[in-house]
DNA sequence: TTTGCTGCAAATACTTTGCAGCGTT
DNA sequence: AACGCTGCAAAGTATTTGCAGCAAA
């Protein structure tokens, strides 16, 4: 039966698929693209699944992001948060507008033409140049949203 | 006298320029591009000042950040990183390709000219949309690098 | 002189780990 | 049956904070 991509990865790697891991993972999927703190997954894991455990969930997601099944985030306030990886040639790539005075998100998912096309030219340069395989990039942009903007400062 | 951008930033803020704030910035400043941790900081300014306290290193970093004179980095291994923002006009911006396996760090500064237009679009065109002032960005490549890749996989 | 800064030590916060029992394969 | 996974509690790091004394402005 469930054999979604991330499961069929798991099982390749001698991996249990357990409740609890897919529980985590189910969370993951339900907000999709919004970036959860382990508390926030522990917290709504634990609604259905009363006596999972806050390890279990960090054991989890590391490894997942080691199998990249999710990827992790740091944006600079001290907690990790984790995302799922879209699956094989689905859309959801996209990146982040932080607020420096807030720490709100934002996703957006426009300019990926271009962003293609600098990926492209910089990747294939940087590889052959340092003989670096790159499998993975981040890219933040910093500043201030329109809500902090307008309460002055 | 010493009259640096960011002194002069400093006490424009109407914060003081202690001996201990000039250290934790000459440490950062000679170890130019090396994003350097707290305790590396912390060590080196010992060196020169063994009564300077952890803390204290910790309060100037993140004093240093919130008025755009370092940059913090957090690359995966759950320490932060701070690296000296480049003075008005000076070449020194650039990137990162970070080694999943062994967390080596490299920095390259080339395709800057590809990366700039990028930028260019990518920003205003955000700016526009989200009504979201960017004033930083940070662009990560994560992969593998010549030894780890030559250590078999 | 005023007010902010420092060092120390204690307190927080996040994440990892040891171990005995349980659940997948 | 074998062995990996789980929950709990304890341990480990990284970072922050309270406070009395010190120093920059």
């Amino acid at each position: 039966m469930s054999d979604s991509w991330y499961t069929v990865r798991l099982r390749k790697n001698n991996l249990r698929v357990t409740n609890e891991r897919q529980l985590v993972l189910s969370v993951l999927d339900r907000n999709h693209q919004r970036h959860l703190t382990v508390e926030e997954i522990y917290l709504q894991a634990h609604d259905e699944k009363p006596s999972i455990g806050m390890a279990t969930v960090y054991r989890a997601v590391n490894l997942f992001v080691q199998h990249g099944i999710l990827h992790k985030f740091e944006f600079g306030d001290g907690k990790a948060r984790y995302e799922m990886v879209p699956g094989p040639e689905e859309p959801g790539h996209h990146h982040h507008l932080i607020c420096k005075k807030c720490q709100k998100i934002l996703n957006y998912d426009d300019f990926m033409e271009v962003e293609r096309k600098f990926l492209e030219i910089v990747e294939s340069g940087l590889e052959r140049r340092y003989h670096f395989r790159i499998d993975d990039h981040i890219i933040h942009f910093y500043g201030c949203c329109e809500t902090c903007a307008d309460e002055g400062s």
